[in-house]
RNA sequence: GACCCCGUAGCUCAGGCGGUAGAGCAUUUGACUUUUAAUCAAAGGGUCGCGCGUUCGAGUCGCGCCGGGGUCACCA
């Protein structure tokens, strides 16, 4: 046993023990639970009560309010909690037994629906069966109903590395935060509906990847014994998806999880979930149409309006979207041009703006750095930013118009970046320059820079339709409906680091 | 990776001027057959994250380490 026990936990081993002595079963095989404690509540009616005259509910103790000959529990399921009434005269052979229950403790009842004097829907038991015993002492809450019926918590669990690490603790103390998991897969399940409809096509694609592509970014290393050989876990799925549109498929989607070995904090846990989406025969400004009619479809399925507080802003995911040439913002909100300027020049313009640049930084850097600095801040309300520089999008195809920029968008909102899509570059001679030039700067020390996949670029010979293609993450799509600012609250198992000596 | 904050009972937190460690809830015992943050009476429970140092004496001061949170950097 790694935790040590305290009085506490060891009590509840006796407690164990004694309920075995006296004949109980104590962990038994099935429970004939009936009815959810939510479904009693709602439909309980006082002029009939005997619709609910023999119920099989089942929780987990979340208080206990002994007295005497008789006792007060609540018990919590999946739907809320239910109160229990024990009395002595109705459980004769048990009632002795009900001292040996603790708060945590999984039990069932059998009995009948009541209201009682003070107004509470309640279940009179008439016979209690435990089905598991909880062996460690929980985080007690206790809560009141105030008048206006808001709940008041009391010495709420608030520890959040135990939160983290004991998720099911969390889950039981502070079921609250359910609702934050339900909503999430509401999300992704209504993504899901919405692709479908369109016809497209949900694929799985190889996590375990002898070359990564897809994204800038370090990847996690492994090994493959059977074939002596190293893989990469993948940390994007587009160079596979693209391979399906090549072989004929007009429409795929997946939603997986990616993973980069790169930084951790409030946007970013190494493992994290990503949809990506391609539609042959598509260019860019009909994937900004549909993520717009996506974002905007799913806030209202799941939260039943376009408004969103989020960080203490008001957003409305109400279409459309502002949509603003990058180039154009950085003219609106800095004053300077700072289209087709030199390295030298944007280091001027950027030391003038105030914004701190490394001496050897490149071009691109720059207008990353100014971007972040003087742009980001106004992105509030969801913002398309299109048109990016061919430099920092190897994979977007050229603008159909305009020199040196590609055909790409990413969607603001909240400052952070929520989705990223391109016009997808199928001329395969201008994918090999491109990927090219990424290894050159890989092999100048820039560990990010992209690998050249020679059987991607094949795939792009054999022949690509035009293609539209979306990213999104899913766990900051999340995050923003859900108002968490804080990317380990809307996964369940977060990434900590492990503990030591235990 | 840098900086700031935090770590005291099962939980939430006080104490911090260096002088034997506190509260509420929880636990145990007793009373109580419609209570609901139940109530009343009593009791037990701590390597004050870990280690080293300063000191007659460290939960409190210093240094290092471990873990967490935050800001920044890196990164989409």
């Amino acid at each position: 046993m790694a935790e040590q026990l305290n009085e506490q936990d060891l009590r509840r081993f006796e407690e164990l023990e004694l309920l075995e002595k006296a004949g109980i079963e104590v962990y038994p095989y099935s429970f004939n639970k009936t009815l959810s404690a939510k479904f009693i509540l709602e439909n309980y009616n006082d002029e009939k009560p005997d619709e609910l005259s023999n119920v099989g509910v089942a929780g987990r103790i979340s208080a206990i309010r002994r007295m005497g000959k008789a006792s007060f529990f609540h018990i919590a399921d999946e739907t809320g909690k239910i109160q229990i009434y024990m009395k002595k005269d109705d459980l004769p052979d048990f009632y002795e037994n009900t001292k040996l229950l603790d708060i945590g403790d999984i039990i069932g009842i059998e009995g009948f629906a009541f209201r009682t004097k003070t107004g509470e829907i309640t279940i009179h038991a008439r016979k209690v069966s435990l089905l598991a015993k909880c062996l460690r002492t929980l985080p007690v809450v206790k809560e009141e109903i105030d008048e206006q019926g808001n709940r008041i918590v009391y010495d709420a669990f608030a520890d959040k590395e135990l939160r983290y690490r004991r998720r099911y603790v969390d889950l039981i103390v502070n079921p609250d935060i359910k609702n934050t998991f339900v909503k999430r897969s509401k999300i992704i399940s209504y993504i899901r509906k919405f692709f479908d409809e369109k016809g497209w096509l949900e694929v799985d694609t190889p996590i375990l990847q002898t070359i990564y592509g897809g994204a800038t970014a370090r990847p996690f290393i492994t090994h493959l014994n059977a074939l002596d050989i190293t893989l990469y876990l993948r940390i994007a799925v587009e160079l596979y998806l693209k391979r399906l549109i090549v072989g004929g498929f007009e429409g795929v989607y997946e939603i997986g999880r990616n993973f980069r070995n790169e930084g951790m904090d409030r946007t970013h846990n190494p493992e994290f979930t990503m949809l990506e989406l391609y539609v042959a025969f598509k260019d860019y400004n009909w994937m900004m149409d549909l993520t717009e009619e996506l974002i905007s479809k799913t806030a209202l399925e799941v939260n039943g309006s376009y408004e969103v507080e989020y960080e203490g802003k008001l957003i409305s995911l109400k279409p459309p979207f502002r949509r603003e040439k990058m180039f154009d913002l950085f003219k609106q909100y800095t004053g300077y041009d700072l289209k087709g300027k030199s390295r030298e020049e944007l280091f001027e313009i950027a030391k003038k703006l105030n914004v701190e640049i490394d001496k050897d930084s490149s071009s691109m850097k720059i207008l990353d750095e100014i971007f972040g600095a003087k742009i980001e801040e106004h992105l509030v309300q969801p913002t398309f930013v299109i048109d990016y520089p061919l430099e920092m999008s190897p994979l977007a195809k050229k603008h159909r118009s305009e020199e040196g920029l590609v055909e790409r968008f990413e969607l603001f909102v909240s400052g952070n970046e929520l989705a990223n899509a391109f016009s997808e570059l199928n001329d395969p001679r201008d994918q090999r320059q491109r990927l090219e030039e990424q290894a050159r700067i890989r092999a100048a020390g820039d560990e990010e820079a992209m690998v050249v996949d020679e059987d991607f670029l094949y795939s792009l010979e054999v022949g690509m339709p035009p293609t539209a293609g979306l990213g999104i993450g899913i766990d900051r799509l999340v995050m923003l409906l859900t108002g968490e600012s804080s990317i380990r609250d809307v996964i369940l198992f977060p990434m900590m680091r492990p503990e030591k000596n235990k």
